[in-house]
DNA sequence: TCGCAGCATCGCAGCGCTACGATCGGGGAT
DNA sequence: ATCCCCGATCGTAGCGCTGCGATGCTGCGA
């Protein structure tokens, strides 16, 4: 048998350098060492400098892990959203992780490909984590997600929607008032036969709302219009084949709200194949004021929702709360803006 | 004082349930429940049964950073990416989400935004966590997040690139290869006056590649290649800007390669507008297949590079590593193919 | 000279779970 | 009948860190 040890037990493997070792090198206590990381202020100058040393000399990474389960909470943000792919959700992702990791807070994300079964599964294996906070897409859950996220001692936001009561916070805007302005927009530009084209609607619920409040606004305007799903994708491809669909269905259409810049610019190249003069005999609003809105010949007429900002919004709300400070606010209202250009 | 504990000392904060009264539930010991919900099938019938129900009672959610503490490595996979405001990386992403998902993987997600330094301070917050992978993009990175990846006992993925040794396994495919595809492709189209128009290339070392594998397939055809480079982001505004000084700096230009569809749909429209035919005057070939390049006008000949496959092999290295399985590829090629449309 | 506030530091007791080895029965082989 | 093998279950000892309370120590006023 090896050494003198009496019966030891298989150990698992472990973390090559440990906080005991580093306070060992710098001649503290392990205690020292901790609030070296937590509060460096809280530390003496030469405490201080010679635990920078044995961290450098070390190679020393602290285990968040352990510290996770020390302290009942993880420096983790748990982001959910229906899609990456999407460039107002990549937009969000990107502005919080900005900023949420100069405070060391780091992201872990979460798909639901509008899927609110499997929006449920992300929150609950999100728990396991004992997330900082829970930041999750739209005001729309299942009950047990709801159940979940009020039991979980958790700040929780709700973000790109506005409008039902949030479960904690919310951070977005009110996509019925965006297809309103742009209904508006297209009657004030003397158009009087509107037709708005979404793709998923089924499940994109905003894109729903957005279509809703146009069809509304347009009806208080004493403007017919009407509303063209496409069950697939919100792709240019999907822009093309609503054209087609609002040109045969709507004799005369003049004014077409797209639920998505994509599926504007799908329009738009659709028209421009059928040498259908835009703004002049079509005009088109999109929605995102995606990066090539305003490369478009002609440039797209659009709605800007403020990705960023409501990924900024976000981390402040969620720093906040974790600093303890009072969040009055219970929902941001982050708005939008109509980007004026000459599709219509 | 309060009850006749003796003393106790100040306690942090726990979690709502716990393993063992899950246990104390289901009248089994915690051990059991533990080898329930990390091998369901070693677990006799109506042992599972009891606790699957005392679970459900209780609405316990298992504490994963406990779990990952006492098992040395946590069921997180981090993934670090230039930034997913890329559509490119956005699709990688969300396949590598979806994919690791079904297995109980969640993703941990962080944004160098091409700047190797903070590479490395994510790679270090990432090894923190201790995860059961760490994906990072290209094969260039600091000499110290090298050290750090390699000291760490943890599989390690570099993906979309190829060509150097990765540190422990590759995913992606031949930037350089593909700038001589597009070069071969242009010059087998009778342009004879070529430019690569980039974005942010001091950066964006792939782009780069591509770049340079253009100029160099060019030449090898006997054709000269200018390569022209925006300083901003590669957006369908940097692709306007780089027609207008390809059109100056080269004249008779008649064959750009963009690298990125969005640039090559700013050159596009640039066009347009100066009224220039393409393909007939002008050949424009793409990078990325992104949405819109079918639904340009023309339609865009581009280069899809497959960023789905690089996620979903990326997980499938992962997951065998994780099961202990032998990987005997070091570097997967992923390839990328020509899509061959109207545009050039 | 003593008391004491205030800061820096330390020691201890877990956080909730998993890996390991041990235990316990119930066949089937001898 | 006895022994052994094997699957199911259990008990224990931590994983590495943090929060709490306690302990020193310094300097200053009374």
């Amino acid at each position: 048998m090896d050494d003198a040890g009496p019966r030891r037990r298989g150990r698992r493997k472990m973390q090559a350098v440990t906080m005991s070792e580093v306070a060992a090198a710098a001649d503290v206590s392990a205690s020292t060492v901790s609030l070296y990381f937590r509060r460096p202020k809280s530390v003496s100058p030469p405490a201080r400098d010679a635990i920078a040393k044995a961290v450098a000399d070390l190679g020393y990474v602290p285990n968040l892990v352990a510290g996770g389960l020390a302290a009942a909470s993880s420096r983790v943000v748990s982001l959910i959203v229906p899609s990456v792919r999407n460039a107002f959700f990549a937009e969000t992702v990107s502005a919080l992780e900005a900023a949420l990791a100069p405070q060391g807070l780091q992201v872990l994300l979460g798909h639901t490909e509008y899927d609110l079964a499997r929006e449920e599964a992300l929150v609950r294996a999100s728990l396991a984590w004992a997330p900082a906070a829970i930041v999750l897409t739209g005001l729309e859950h299942n009950p047990d997600t709801r159940a979940l996220l009020k039991k979980a001692r958790v700040p929780v936001v709700e973000m790109w929607e506005r409008g039902a009561a949030p479960v904690d916070m919310g951070v977005g805007f009110d996509h019925g008032a965006v297809g309103a302005t742009v209904a508006r927009r297209l009657v004030a530009r003397g158009r009087r036969r509107l037709a708005f084209c979404g793709a998923r609607m089924q499940e994109d619920r905003r894109a729903a709302q957005r279509a809703e409040g146009f069809a509304a606004a347009a009806r208080a305007e004493g403007v017919a219009a009407a509303i063209l799903n496409h069950p697939g994708p919100a792709d240019p491809q999907a822009g093309a084949l609503l054209l087609d669909r609002a040109l045969r269905e709507i004799p005369d259409v003049d004014g077409i709200a797209a639920s998505n810049d994509l599926v504007a610019m799908g329009a738009l190249f659709e028209a421009q194949r059928r040498a259908l003069p835009v703004p002049e005999q079509l005009a088109l609003v999109g929605f995102g004021d995606l990066p090539f809105a305003a490369a478009c010949v002609p440039p797209l007429t659009t709605i800007r929702p403020a990705g960023d900002l409501v990924g900024r919004e976000v981390a402040r709300l969620v720093l906040a709360r974790m600093r303890g400070e009072p969040v009055l606010e219970r929902a941001v209202d982050t708005g939008f803006v109509l980007v004026e250009r000459v599709s219509g």
